[in-house]
DNA sequence: GAGGTATATACCCGTCAAGGCATATTACTC
DNA sequence: GAGTAATATGCCTTGACGGGTATATACCTC
């Protein structure tokens, strides 16, 4: 809907969800929050095979998520902030769904001079 | 990491990001925002068949994003916060990474009086 | 250029999830 | 209770994805 279809790959929001899917990319975007890594940083950090991380890297870096400079040998990988943000994007409306929802609550909360004791939990309805 | 295993279920943000990724649920939980809905209409609303509809409900509700009542033959789906404010807590390290590299862009651009033309944009760099 | 290190890629395999179709279930109407 | 509307579920097939192993590539050192 949102993305653009370039050789065979969506890009865009469309996307970015899918990648953010997987648990190990989302560990290796949090390792890369604090600095950039090598690929056997990670392998090492994450306990993950090497042509795993860098597998995962690929689809990271096709994706916009991080970029990778050359030292020596090594690839320093590092992330890139747009496709995250893209991310954030999506969710607003949603937060402003949820801080509606929560002022409704306080307000409610609000109402009751002291909050009585609930007697049992009011379960979500499950059909 | 974070997940609680559940009859072989994965609980909380591990598997939010997952059910999140499907681009038709995405579309459900945006209808959702204006107005609680039926299977009929999401149906009609997304074009999608009943039973897709039906199922993609089923996990979005096992996971907790929406919740269901009953009218008459129909059920009405509405959406719960909770989920997705799991999904932005995950996102807030990010965030202070990315507002932190916009600062920094921020002021580059201040420290020059006047923004020079760009001859060549730099490219990123893809080994 | 031989040998070693660091990373990328190709191929194969198992798994899993989404869609289609048919069918079951639930509730309402007469 | 028969008929019908609305939704859920079961089964099957297909495609995509992730992991493993082996191999290719790039770069450095001597």
């Amino acid at each position: 809907m949102t993305g653009i279809y370039l050789n065979g790959y969506v890009w865009g929001v469309e996307s970015s969800f899918a990648i953010i899917a997987e648990p190990h990319r989302r560990a290796i975007l949090s390792l890369l929050l604090s600095s950039e890594r090598s690929v056997g940083d990670i392998e090492r950090e994450l306990r993950l095979s090497q042509p795993s991380v860098s597998k995962h890297l690929r689809v990271l870096r096709d994706a916009g998520f991080v970029e990778s400079r050359i030292e020596a040998q090594r690839r320093l990988y590092r992330l890139r902030p747009e496709p995250l943000m893209e991310l954030d994007e999506w969710l607003i409306p949603f937060r402003r769904f949820w801080s509606k929802h929560l002022d409704a609550l306080e307000q409610h909360l609000d109402k009751m001079d002291k909050v009585p004791p609930v007697k049992g939990k009011k379960k979500h309805e499950q059909p």
